[in-house]
DNA sequence: TGCCCTATGCAACGGAAGTGCATTATTTGC
DNA sequence: GCAAATAATGCACTTCCGTTGCATAGGGCA
């Protein structure tokens, strides 16, 4: 497509595969949450480039999830958060879907990806297509402090 | 405490046995509350009461959870909804906590109360206090419609 | 009756998600 | 290489819901 550029780094072939433009912002903010490993939500990452936009950052993530790079977490507290997709994830019900857990002390949202959610049992005549699973209670970090 | 007033009759019973004061409009809305099987809004509410207050129902459903009577579902919608408890219910991780249903047909949620929330198995050192499964998809009646 | 405490009603605030539109950047066709 | 088209960005503004402050009304109790 165009030969004539420069080698695309990581995070551009990231984009790139997933047909997003990797335009400089989107590059900065994949980048961002690659290096964080907690769930990150839109004020995060607007205090984090404090120049920017906060629609181009609310519509860049919004790309990331529709594109299927990210995945939106309601994790109760009210405020939307992100993160990034597993490799190989399509975000699908009995396979790709973990739990999200949320510390009470510290406030983090983190994707415990080690453990998929449990088969969950519905009455008849009910049909699941998505399962949203948050524990709350203290995380790692805080109950070793 | 009060002998010459008329014998409460079964909503009133069920608030002074948890300590809420039986006032008119709180009546008013535990009825409500009984009679609808599935989650309500406060907006639910206050369109159902349009001449009440939207602060008044929002405390009475707040005094409902505080006094235990009903609880708090984040059902992912980004409305919170109320649900009363069930009876013995205390809300309690293990025992009490049950899976929440929204159906993205007719967007009602329900509270799945046959099936509790199965054991979550959690990375070392993480602490579970409060659990929340919201399952959304398609439920029994919009199936069979 | 008068006091106190609680419940209620009105108004306003605040946070967050989302939208409309003009502007700027980047492709694409010629 | 230029102009048109398309996409991304930035700014302003709206909406929605939860929440709070404060003044008023009501009900129990001395």
């Amino acid at each position: 497509m165009n030969e004539i550029r420069t080698a695309p780094n990581k995070y551009e072939k990231i984009l790139e595969n997933n047909n997003i433009k990797p335009t400089a912002m989107r590059l900065l903010v994949l980048q961002f949450l690659l290096n964080k490993n907690v769930a990150t939500s839109l004020t995060d990452v607007e205090n984090y480039f404090a120049k920017s936009d906060r629609t181009t950052l609310y519509r860049t993530l919004k790309t990331f999830v529709e594109k299927g790079i990210s995945h939106k977490i309601d994790d109760g507290t009210g405020i939307t958060k992100y993160a990034l997709c597993e490799d190989n994830c399509r975000c699908e019900i009995d396979t790709d879907l973990h739990l999200h857990f949320h510390c009470t002390k510290c406030s983090e949202t983190v994707c415990i990806t080690e453990y998929k959610i449990p088969p969950i049992h519905l009455p008849k005549d009910y049909i699941a297509e998505n399962v949203n699973l948050v524990v709350k209670g203290i995380c790692d970090k805080c109950n070793s402090k």
